[in-house]
RNA sequence: UGGCCUAUGGUGUAACUGGCAACACGUCUGGUUUUGGUCCAGAAGAGUCUAGGUUCGAGCCCUAGUAGGCCAACCA
């Protein structure tokens, strides 16, 4: 590939520079570390976007490390579905490791740092341990065991491993600085008592090495050459070296490389909440049918729901990685997964909201089977045969008694075709009591290749078969339900995240197997359901076709809250001119960047608008900051004219001219000399 | 009364110190179309947070300010 036309982000940068300063490609090696507490979500797939990807551009290895120091918390189902979910992203793992296989070589390396006085145990109460700790803005305190004997020390850390000990009765802590402006520097925690059973190592340890004790020297096992995570452990880059260093001296001749960690942002998606915790409890609250609900942010979620990986992998493409908070709009997963489904997913037929066609002048009894297209974007995909008979169904909105020339579908009076099949026309409408159209009468014509301007898809009531359809909506209103302190992030769960309906598909969708995504033309794409039988089918949707008819009929009902968004230009512009000095603005913040000819081209034309404008127009102008010299140049040359035609000069104009000549713009002292 | 990080169109990301600040999503306009989809063509939208400074030249370097984020779990 060439690597030419693509930019790289800063992370690629870094590995570059290393690179080119030595580091042999063959060290290349990353690691993906997911604690097994909960599922993976869309924004893990941004970490593994990351390290999986730097693994497949520099052909180097990717472990899949879990990060198990917590047994009170993990459990081998989330280490399950963690290695399918990333199976199915389409990344491999070199190799699957386990922080708790390290347990005895960590333990081994804080033994040896007890041993040279860079770790004490400490036998306080964590309250008053975190009294001592001090804020961030107030340092701490020592703790009154900080200078135990190697000896004691080593007696009890021991004796902590051997289980004499109570849980919460010791710790074992780095001896670092408890005046360190980052806490974490302050005799960080090491080791805790915990007698609880672990998913791999059983009960064969009571105690349990923190995280920052383990995860750097995990890195450091592998020999993982970058170690990236999420900006919030850039406060840990500090410890996590001050570890590795201290590490490194006990092993360097096995262990020649040591890691480096780096830090990016983390993916924010509009209206969902990204946090295992928060989506938990949703879970457990029921909120949802499971983790794996269609809903959720969860990767399980979204390839339940219908979207691919293909889709995925090119939305964390599109996202890119850098250093700033951000929030993806969730459009743009849209996008991505329209993009990827518009080119695989075969098209067919189906009404969710029906309303009975007659079609009168067709035979009583008759059917035909008609050819239609699978799939316009892909012309390997073959055709199929759809029903046609005298009774059909359509969607209610795409039938009006009444309505504008705007409105291309079917009206009485008005034609439309029938996809695949023949022109109609409405004629008569039956309604009941209530008023509601219940059948609308047509008469078809055979000639289909007259020019109508609406095509709607049906389906044969006789050859309908039923689904369930379920329709989703974000599972919050709020763009960012979690991000106030104040507010419950359950208070903004969307009470119709979920719509069942009934669906009348054509009978080509009668033997459809779970996973299948299809097309219903002019609706959206959908696929089959994990709860779908033989007896019945459930579809899921996974997405709406983009529609620039609901758009619009949104915006005329003033319904949608259109994001503040730019002008409807474009149209207004015959009437509503542009004041001169707005495009003498524009002409000036260019001006001193180009090139010659274009220059004077700019100059003549400031020049020329310049006959428009007045001098209470132009005065606030003056003031314009002095690092804007284009600007300064415009407002120079719109004096001038100004000037000429008769504009007295002021006390204003006067420091205006003296400041722009004292200016080191050399133009600017130009265009100013002459007034 | 601290430390660290960040600041570029509505959103996200680019820009070897130097070409009119680019690309994608979104928005808008027009065309094609048996999907108001796709596709094609085009447009609007950014003075790169502010103020100074260095430089022939700053989005990029320096200083100060402002705004936002992170840091006080025996979690990861």
């Amino acid at each position: 590939m060439s690597e030419h036309t693509k930019t790289l982000n800063f992370i690629e940068h870094i590995i570059e520079e290393d690179l080119a300063n030595g580091l042999p490609k063959e060290n290349l090696r990353f690691r993906f570390p997911p604690e097994p507490n909960g599922y993976l979500h869309i924004g893990h797939t941004k970490a593994i976007g990351i390290s999986f990807g730097l693994g497949e551009t520099y052909n180097a290895p990717v472990n899949l490390r879990f990060d198990d120091t917590n047994p009170a918390k993990e459990e081998q189902e989330y280490v399950d579905a963690i290695k399918r979910d990333i199976a199915w992203l389409g990344y491999q793992w070199e190799n699957e490791l386990y922080s708790s296989d390290y347990f005895q070589k960590l333990f081994d390396w804080a033994v040896q740092m007890i041993k040279d006085k860079r770790a004490y145990v400490d036998s306080q109460s964590s309250e008053a341990m975190a009294e001592q700790k001090g804020t961030p803005t107030q340092v701490g305190v020592n703790s009154p065991f900080r200078n135990r004997s190697v000896e004691e020390n080593l007696d009890l850390f021991l004796r902590m491993k051997a289980g004499e000990f109570p849980a919460g009765t010791h710790v074992l802590r780095a001896k670092i600085d408890m005046e360190d402006p980052n806490m974490l520097m302050r005799d960080p925690l090491m080791y805790r008592i915990l007698y609880a059973h672990h998913h791999r190592t059983g009960d064969d340890w009571c105690i349990y090495p923190m995280y920052d004790w383990t995860h750097g020297e995990s890195d450091y096992i592998e020999q993982i050459s970058h170690s990236l995570c999420s900006l919030e452990f850039k406060p840990h880059r500090k410890l996590y070296n001050w570890f590795r260093d201290h590490v490194y001296n006990y092993d360097k001749e096995n262990l020649p490389l040591a890691p480096k960690q780096r830090e990016f942002a983390r993916l924010n998606l509009s209206y969902t909440i990204m946090s295992k915790r928060k989506l938990l409890r949703l879970v457990e609250n029921n909120i949802v049918t499971g983790w794996d609900d269609p809903r959720m942010p969860t990767i399980s979620g979204l390839r339940r729901r219908g979207y691919t990986p293909n889709s995925i992998r090119k939305f964390i493409e599109k996202v890119g990685v850098a250093k700033r908070e951000n929030v993806i709009d969730v459009s743009l997963l849209e996008f991505c997964i329209r993009e990827d489904l518009n080119k695989t997913a075969n098209r067919v037929m189906a009404v969710l909201n029906p309303v009975k066609v007659v079609i009168t002048n067709y035979p009583e009894g008759k059917e035909e089977w008609l050819d239609a297209e699978n799939n316009p974007e892909d012309n390997m995909a073959g055709h199929r045969k759809v029903p046609f008979s005298k009774e059909i169904y359509i969607e209610k909105e795409d039938f009006k008694e009444e309505a504008s020339n705007k409105f291309f579908r079917l009206k009485l009076g008005g034609k439309v075709r029938l996809k695949n099949a023949y022109i109609i026309k409405a004629n008569t409408v039956v309604k009941d009591d209530a008023g509601n159209v219940t059948e609308i009468h047509c008469t078809y014509d055979t000639d289909t290749s007259k020019k109508v301007k609406g095509t709607l898809h049906w389906v044969s009531i006789a050859h309908a078969i039923k689904a369930e359809i379920r329709e989703y909506d974000r599972l919050f209103m709020h763009e960012a339900p979690d991000g106030d302190k104040d507010k419950d992030y359950m208070d903004y769960i969307n009470p119709s995240s979920l719509i069942i309906k009934t669906g009348f598909l054509e009978p080509s969708l009668g033997d459809v197997k779970v996973g299948e995504q299809y097309q219903f033309q002019r609706l959206g794409y959908f696929n089959v359901d994990n709860d779908s039988t033989s007896k019945k089918i459930v579809f899921n949707k996974t997405v709406g076709l983009r529609d620039n008819w609901a758009k619009q009929t949104r915006a005329e009902h003033g319904r949608s809250k259109p994001k503040p968004q730019q002008n409807n230009n474009q149209q207004k512009q015959p009437q509503q001119e542009r004041p001169a000095l707005s495009i003498i603005q524009q002409l000036g913040k260019k001006y001193t960047n180009l090139p010659e000819e274009k220059r004077l081209k700019s100059r003549s034309e400031i020049l020329k608008l310049a006959e428009k404008v007045t001098y209470e127009e132009l005065e606030p102008l003056f003031g314009t900051a002095a690092k804007k010299a284009g600007t300064r140049i415009a407002v120079t040359l719109v004096l001038g004219v100004l000037l000429n035609n008769g504009q007295e000069k002021n006390e204003s104009i006067e420091n205006f001219i003296t400041k722009a000549l004292e200016d080191k713009n050399e133009l600017l002292v130009e265009e100013a000399t002459k007034l």
